[in-house]
DNA sequence: CTGTTAGCGCTTTCAC
DNA sequence: GTGAAAGCGCTAACAG
């Protein structure tokens, strides 16, 4: 068996090679300043070793680990999982492994993974604020010596980058969209209406309906899809049915749309749907769902982007970083017009 | 400004509170030991400084990172975000954090990401290898001090951990109920016939096929939904069209379904289709799809428990983990019987 | 109960 | 070009 017990030290390596530790370090970092007949015998006996640095002992030193941490409330989810990509990606480039945590949108399970990061000394921190307002967050994180980007949702109140999408404007833009295909009984369905995102995009929704003098509905009671059918059913019943329905949410569209196929409703002859975030079958469904996109990988990227860029201008000056970055970026979200906002005809 | 440039020690607690290195050491270590009232006190320096031990200096001594690496071709892939959920959840039960590394099944990569997180000397990996049988792994693997479990896909002539969906039973219960919906010419449709899982499916089809005494039909070449039209629309104008498709992975499946839709086949009417792995809305399409449905979150909550298991094992005895499990584990799959496959009448 | 001390594996002056 | 030696922040004997 060649499995060893012990991964072989630089110093064993140096021992083997007949020369200081200095110099194997310098091998390792690169061979400045060092002979090339001793860089190569090094190298050789680095080889023969299999001698791989302790990522630890030279963060105990040089004080960096090359980690950055993530924390999401949950990594099954699209649109998490498309950021955590970006950012891995990025964080690769940059020479950094990327450590994920989950949330569940848990403040508490949120603080505890955050503490954990700080003890392993990441060197940044790309955060998905179970809630926006929590003081304890604000608190711990401005405590910290750590930079943070928020992303998804900002870090109220606080100097903290965010990386968001608009979520107001694109919700405003689905819902004219609606009024402009002279729908007059638009209602917006949601859940989970405490979140940043989804308060945003009421608001957004309540905007456009509001320019255009009509009466904005919400139906925020939409958890799952007993409940969505029921929250339609009830709609559809009373008295001025909607014609138009309004998601804000990936979840609740997708329980709209089976629970109109449900009850057989022609969509969007009896009823209009548009929903706030693409999903993968959008197109697939008949009829297909117009939405609004968010742009998703560009979240992540840019979020990881302005992280190491505060890593970097710390790292050259040594200062806590001159954000030079407006503190909240808004990236566009796009409308996707397919059928069942009326824009196309249905096919098959 | 509150963000100190540096994170406090366990040595400046100690002079801060009067105390020994030691004692302080006692007291982030659970307080054993310590007169009660000297506890106190020094756990309020820890407060008042906003004290976290120093990861990388405790696994200098202790030779634990307390951190796990994942080896995925992808995140955004709900199969592997999903794994790694579980993964994540064990991982945290168990003290540890997750490093989650993506290889986009290049082997380059895969070898590179390994010896980055051997560098930082994580105490467990779970790997989806990017190539079964590449050598270069498993030499790396197994060179390495380091416990591994493989998911997904197993590592070919070694004694490494695996677990893996039954992929073989899975496609072979697949195509025996296709065959017991009668249909005689069941094609397999595939892309990627190179990777392991699609190449067990690929048995499995035939293993049923020929004792069941049918022609095996394969059409390898779908890569994306313009070859899944091409290929579709070839067999069906050919002479004996097909009349059930066995698509052996996610994205064969939905290009099927997708060219079929545009086709306007009638689906089962025309021509059946059921898939190897089920995805969100498979059941929210019409027709719905009939699947193979794999215990995701299963597979990587097991390969982390047993990662774990080897893990105390080793801490205790100090050896490499006497393996007392099955060195590959197959997990169950489920068929989901819906309408595309014949068993419902499609609905609507 | 508590403090002293010697490292863990590496980087980094500072001489040679 | 190269090496000796002093730590980085922490733990673990070993004394008291």
């Amino acid at each position: 068996m060649s499995k060893n017990r012990t991964h072989p030290t630089l110093s064993q390596v140096a021992r083997k090679a007949g020369v200081g530790t200095t110099t194997v370090s310098r091998v390792i970092n690169g061979g400045d300043r060092v002979n090339p007949k001793t860089l190569a015998h090094v190298r050789r006996v680095i080889e023969t070793l299999g001698y791989m640095p302790n990522q630890a002992a030279q963060t105990l030193k040089g004080h960096r680990t090359k980690t950055i941490g993530l924390v999401v409330p949950r990594i099954a989810d699209p649109f998490f999982s498309s950021c955590a990509e970006a950012i891995q990606a990025i964080a690769r480039a940059n020479d950094s492994l990327l450590i994920v945590t989950v949330t569940a949108n848990d403040p508490r399970a949120e603080i505890d993974n955050l503490k954990v990061l700080v003890r392993h000394r990441v060197d940044g921190l790309i955060i998905v604020p179970a809630n926006s307002q929590s003081p304890a967050l604000r608190e711990l994180l401005e405590r910290v010596a750590i930079p943070v980007v928020a992303i998804d949702r900002p870090v109220a109140n606080s100097a903290i980058a965010a990386v968001v999408a608009d979520n107001l404007k694109g919700a405003t833009t689905a819902t004219q969209h609606l009024i402009d295909h002279a729908y007059k009984r638009i209602v917006c369905l949601t859940g989970e209406s405490t979140l940043y995102t989804i308060r945003e995009r009421m608001n957004g929704y309540s905007k456009a309906i509001e320019s255009a003098r009509l009466t904005p509905i919400f139906d925020t009671s939409i958890k799952d899809y007993k409940s969505a059918e029921y929250a339609i059913k009830s709609l559809l019943d009373g008295q001025n049915p909607p014609d138009a329905l309004f998601t804000t949410k990936n979840s609740t569209t997708i329980y709209a749309f089976e629970a109109l196929q449900r009850f057989n409703i022609p969509v969007p002859q009896s009823i209009a749907l548009l929903g706030f975030d693409d999903f993968e079958l959008a197109s697939t469904v008949r009829p297909s769902i117009s939405v609004i996109q968010q742009p998703v990988e560009e979240i992540g990227r840019r979020a990881a982007e302005i992280l190491f860029e505060q890593l970097f201008d710390e790292r050259k000056t040594g200062l806590p970083h001159s954000s030079k970055h407006p503190q909240q970026i808004r990236l566009h979200t796009r409308l996707i017009q397919r059928s069942s906002c009326g824009c196309t005809p249905p096919i098959s």
